[in-house]
DNA sequence: AGCGCATCCATTTTT
DNA sequence: TGGATGCGCT
């Protein structure tokens, strides 16, 4: 997955395998530098390089400079690449992360400044939830009418673009609930010492951007530490990380920043493109550099990612190109349904394996989540070793989430949510009543939890059999914590199992599932022990907390295991890596692009498109993009149209294909009267496809088109000229053939009489329901009752 | 306290 | 569709 390492000559710098404008990044020394960086052309090389060359040939010291990834992953062989040239004891000294785990690092050191102790917890998504319904519980409001996951969105987005509750304006009374829960969420992560992902970088910002005299020599240390910044993938920065960037590359501005604007997908976390294209604004002068020759993909590869691309509303001028041999056209191909989709992957993963590709070499993209259930299924049942990354964790099982729990509560006991979480698993007797009783008595007189115990044990509040349960919980606990003082973090954790009764507890519950539990805590104690010997390594004294902050700062990728299995991710996990053969699955209307066909939604529809050019040019050699007729997904069938970038991938590159089962499923719609496409292939008999505004669909003259050659059509798939229309019934069964008069169903509105039909591509219908009467709805979602 | 059942709910992407 | 949640029963 990594791009190819071979020039990475120990010794010597190798720049002469560097091509022209990549030897420019490189070499350039002071002030601004924006690299342009197409997908492919060797970004990682370039950084890894100019830093190579920043500490060899300008001696600037390697604690000096500072290059901020977009995952661990990024980071590890970015300092993997530079062991091999600098050597492990300078590479040591650079400070080489995410934006996340460098400001943890920048917090510890800067914590009397900042106002933090260095043992903080992280709160994730869902312990940020649990504080939100505490909060709105002690506010006395309704978490039906106020969401926690809405509220905490947009504090959220307040957030990222580094407002606090005092920025906030107040419109409404939603406005003025919200800004309630803004305040007491972060004066609740205060009490528990702890933060929120934002809050990381937040906290750093602050400080480097204070004005205060009392931490003044901190800002002017913190603000002048790093003499040369580096950042990747700039195209999905946000405000803050935007000044976090420029704050602590202090006056020099010794600032590169790498990225390319054709492959922002974060928009919806907060990035900004606009971040990369008005840099050479906010720093006149910057050096530019543009790579744009493609070193990963075949031709066809990136003439199909261009096609996409290209309609792009908004880019930077640029082309990539490529020396690449042509490879084979991207296969577009066309099935029944999502369980047809997953028998062609793993059809094509067995023949690529025979074909002497490694698993792990192969990948299975997708939109959303939800797609990977049936994926997974087929996969299980063809014995294709496979790896789910990102997605549902390891970390977010729920015996995983309580032995980190009881981790977070040894290291920091301030931290409520985690000892919520463990209070009474294995059960101590602590119930509802008891743990209502502590709470109330916290919020009372402010503290955690924890520390409210003893205190409540002093009072009449509850009886003596609770007072038992509540103090041996506690001297349990102080147990913990009182070794965690001397021994590592894997004793603590062996010790945890072993005698907070977790282990008998899951033991007890005699099935197979909590064996597998049981098993999964041994492979944490792993994990905790790899951490260890990971710190021997680094010189550094493993901590607990430590442990805690790497598991937390985990990035989807950092998941992807270096095994022979077929890697299953998200098109946005996808980001940064890269596979001889992609299925990029669902490549259908409203999944993918999963947004951006309302008016109005014109940003959304970018994103996808960027989403669908990254998706594509992580493919090295094969390319098989898949669309079903029908899919269902949450419980609904849906009918689907192809996604509209299928048709900008321009012919020369792509070759249309059917599966097995489409082309039964097409018989019997052919069945009266037409002839089958079969025959029609035979025959050669086909007209210009035409959509339906009647403009012929290709982008080039008949006569320079490339004819697809006739492959043998083998039990695997049909093969389907793209720009013959087969009137073998597939396009009526996109559309099913809806006419006036007809009965068809929704999901909602049950079973009506067609009216109208009006509009092409996705057309309007009026329907009357039963009971509802005429409703306004588009084709897609209705299908024939 | 814990289990089983029913119901309701939301469905994008993640550091 | 299934996951999360809540409720009532044991």
């Amino acid at each position: 997955m990594a791009e190819d390492v071979a020039a990475d000559d120990p010794g010597e710098l190798g720049l002469a395998k560097l091509n022209e404008p990549q030897a420019r990044a490189v070499a350039h020394a002071e002030g601004p530098l924006i690299v342009f960086a197409g997908a492919g052309s060797g970004k990682t090389r370039v950084i890894t390089y100019r830093i190579a060359n920043l500490v060899a040939t300008h001696q600037v010291p390697p604690y000096r400079i500072l290059a901020v990834t977009f995952t661990n992953k990024a980071a590890g062989e970015m300092r993997e690449r530079l062991e091999k040239i600098l050597g492990p004891e300078v590479t040591r000294e650079l400070w080489i992360g995410t934006f996340h785990a460098v400001c943890v690092r920048l917090i510890r050191r800067y914590h009397e400044a900042i106002g933090m102790t260095p043992n903080f917890s992280i709160y994730d998504d869902s312990d940020q939830k649990a504080v939100m319904k505490r909060v709105l519980k002690e506010l006395d409001l309704d978490d039906r009418r106020f969401p926690p996951a809405q509220l905490l969105g947009r504090i959220g987005r307040e957030k990222q673009e580094a407002r606090g509750p005092e920025d906030f304006s107040v419109d409404n009374y939603f406005d003025e609930v919200t800004l309630k829960c803004f305040r007491a969420y972060q004066r609740r992560l205060e009490e528990a010492n702890a933060v929120d992902f934002t809050d990381l970088l937040l906290l750093v910002l602050r400080l480097a951007e204070s004005k205060d005299e009392t931490v003044r020599s901190s800002v002017e240390h913190l603000t002048s530490r790093f003499h040369y910044v580096l950042v990747d993938e700039f195209q999905d920065v946000n405000l803050v990380q935007y000044r976090l960037v420029r704050a602590l590359a202090g006056a020099r501005k010794n600032i590169c920043v790498v990225g390319d604007d054709d492959q922002s997908i974060y928009r919806w976390r907060g990035a900004d493109v606009r971040n990369i294209r008005n840099f050479t604004h906010d720093y006149p002068g910057a050096e530019l550099v543009k790579l744009e020759q493609n070193y990963r993909s075949s031709k066809n590869v990136v003439g199909a990612a261009l096609g996409i691309i290209r309609l792009a509303r908004e880019r930077q001028p640029k082309e990539l190109w490529t020396g690449n041999p042509d490879g084979d056209p991207v296969r577009i191909v066309h099935s029944a349904n999502e369980r047809d989709e997953a028998a062609f992957v793993t059809g094509g993963i067995q023949q690529a394996i025979a074909d002497g590709v490694s698993p792990s070499e192969i990948a299975v993209f997708y939109r959303v989540h939800a797609q990977s259930r049936v994926l997974e299924e087929v996969m299980r049942k063809a014995n294709i070793p496979y790896q789910i990354v990102g997605g549902t964790k390891f970390f977010d099982r729920s015996e995983i989430k309580d032995m980190l729990s009881y981790l977070r509560t040894v290291t920091n006991p301030q931290s409520d949510v985690d000892l919520l979480r463990v209070i009474n698993k294995p059960p101590r007797k602590i119930g509802k009543t008891t743990i209502g009783r502590l709470t109330d008595l916290a919020s009372e007189r402010g503290g955690s939890l924890f520390h409210c115990i003893e205190a409540l044990c002093e009072t009449d509040r509850i009886g003596s059999a609770a007072k038992k349960s509540l103090r041996s919980f506690k001297k349990l606990m102080d147990g913990f914590i009182r070794q965690a003082e001397t021994a590592g973090p894997r004793e603590v954790a062996e010790s945890i199992i072993a005698d907070s009764g977790y282990a008998e507890y899951l033991q007890g519950r005699d099935n197979a599932e909590d064996d597998a539990r049981l098993d999964n805590l041994q492979e944490l104690l792993g994990s905790v022990e790899e951490y260890e010997e990971e710190a021997r390594y680094a010189d550094e004294t493993a901590s607990l907390s430590d442990y805690l902050t790497r598991v937390s700062l985990l990035a989807a990728a950092d998941t992807l295991e270096e095994v022979p299995r077929v890697p299953m991710m998200t098109v946005h996990a996808a980001k940064g890596l890269e596979f001889d053969v992609v299925f990029l699955t669902g490549m259908e209307e409203r999944l993918f692009p999963l947004r951006g066909q309302q008016p109005g939604e014109e940003e959304e529809l970018e994103e996808e498109r960027r989403l669908a050019y990254v998706a594509v040019t992580r493919a090295r050699k094969q390319l098989y993009i898949i669309h079903t007729n029908t899919r269902t997904i949450y419980g609904q069938m849906r009918y689907n149209q192809p996604a509209r970038f299928l048709d900008q991938i321009p012919p020369e590159h792509q070759q249309r294909v059917a599966t097995p089962a489409l082309h039964d499923l097409s018989r019997q719609f052919t069945r009266t009267g037409h002839v089958s496409h079969r025959d029609q292939i035979r025959a050669g008999v086909g007209r210009d496809r035409q959509d339906a505004t009647g403009r012929r669909r290709s982008l080039q003259p008949e006569s320079s088109r490339p004819k697809v050659p006739a492959r043998p059509r083998g039990e695997r798939y049909i093969e389907r000229d793209p720009d013959v229309e087969y009137d073998d019934g597939f396009e009526s069964l996109d559309r099913f053939g809806a006419r006036v008069g007809m009965k068809v169903r929704h999901p909602k509105f049950g079973v009506g009489a067609v009216q109208q039909i009006a509009g092409g591509g996705d057309p309007v219908c009026v329907v009357r329901f039963d009971g509802w009467g005429d409703k306004r709805i588009k084709l897609s979602f209705l299908s024939p009752a």
